[in-house]
DNA sequence: CTGTTATTCAATGAAATCATTGAATAGGAG
DNA sequence: CTCCTATTCAATGATTTCATTGAATAACAG
């Protein structure tokens, strides 16, 4: 075989598979699925598509292979479909803030508007108070997440539960409350309102399933 | 400002990344690239597009900042725009070999069109060979490529060479061909020449940069 | 079986990507 | 300054991507 086609034929095979990425919703959905499974009605729900656009979003990632399908009852309910196509969303995720001012700028301009200054800690740190038990940990993502898995010792504090949560919480520790992941805000607007009513209270910067990657302690059912 | 929006801007703008990636041209120029700075007649000759067009594909991949630019006298050189442009591209070229089985087939079928059963031996092995001193190592790339670094102990024998070169190479060692990486087709062409002459030989599926990216020994200029 | 619900499919037009062509620029050589 | 060469730019048409719409499937409930 000519030794040019044999070059076009790989790097064409290897670009579809970039092409499937390649769109900001599909790139979300992608990011959602970390989570664990969801229904094509759930995704297009909490991506804000059409269900028939997230149909054939979830169509192109499933010729790539990037996500496979189970029937459970009436729903058809998608995943990832495999550990490593999270890993190269996070590596594309990293190179993209490292390389995009702009997308960068965008992030700390929300978090901005949340709160003068966000307190963010990187899941490192979060690991090491875990062990000395010198934080409580919020998981503020919506219940049926965490119980599919959680950072150990967690609490799962849904956002729209918080409020009325606020005053189990203790004043002199630090609240560290996290979501899906960096892109998430519910963590943010969980800070938020921590400090208003004055807890002492930061973001875990990265989500439950970077923690999981990391190998840190989680509980999960499975 | 509204979650929803933020949410696009974010994803928008990673997406804009993954699209400066998701071409064929594109990958290969980045697979190119992870060899050193080369000037747009070059890409354009090694990649088969005409000049233009080469140019064109390295405007979009620098608007990315995926690659960086250097005037040297008439020359403009591109290059890499940093170590982990090269990471995100093997961690997107492992994904499409592992969830492609197209792709896979590609080059094991152009594999077995040199050489019955190829030999292929990963970077950890021969790195325990090199060690041992029980391979010969031969780095079939462009001299020229050779000098900005190599593997330690490697000796330059660019293709063309390599009929030349045959009768002071050992009979009795194991031959260790590499290249640019695992899409370069040097190497299996060396491997397929040493047999039919009688020799031991192999060729490291990686090339250079993998090597250097996992911390093996190199010598370098700088 | 019939009706219901979740999902997919097919068709459409708008927008973006791509390769080619030929002209424009910008820097070095003489 | 003028010529030369490497690179970029602008315009064109062909192809692909994308969201929307409404119809088609496929499995479950009764």
């Amino acid at each position: 075989m000519n030794k040019r086609l044999f070059k076009d034929k790989v790097y064409t095979e290897l670009a579809k598979l970039v092409k499937a990425l390649a769109n900001p919703h599909r790139l979300e959905v992608i990011d959602l699925l970390a989570q664990g499974p969801f229904s094509v009605e759930q995704i297009a729900a909490y991506t804000g598509m059409s269900v028939a656009n997230a149909s054939q979003h979830l169509q192109t990632l499933k010729n790539a292979r990037l996500v496979t399908v189970a029937r459970n009852g009436n729903f058809i309910h998608y995943s990832l479909a495999g550990e490593n196509v999270f890993d190269t969303w996070v590596e594309l995720r990293n190179l993209g803030l490292a390389h995009n001012a702009e997308a960068a700028k965008v992030i700390s301009d929300f978090r901005k508007g949340k709160s003068r200054d966000t307190d963010l800690i990187d899941a490192e740190t979060l690991a090491r108070l875990l062990q000395k038990e010198q934080a409580v940990i919020l998981d503020v993502r919506p219940e049926e997440e965490y119980n599919r898995g959680h950072i150990h010792r967690a609490l799962s504090v849904p956002l729209e539960s918080l409020a009325a949560y606020l005053k189990k919480l203790p004043k002199r520790k630090l609240i560290v409350a996290y979501c899906r992941g960096p892109f998430c805000v519910y963590a943010d607007e969980a800070v938020a309102l921590l400090k208003e009513n004055g807890y002492k209270a930061a973001r875990m910067e990265e989500g439950f399933p970077e923690w999981r990657q990391k190998g840190y302690p989680v509980a999960q059912v499975s």
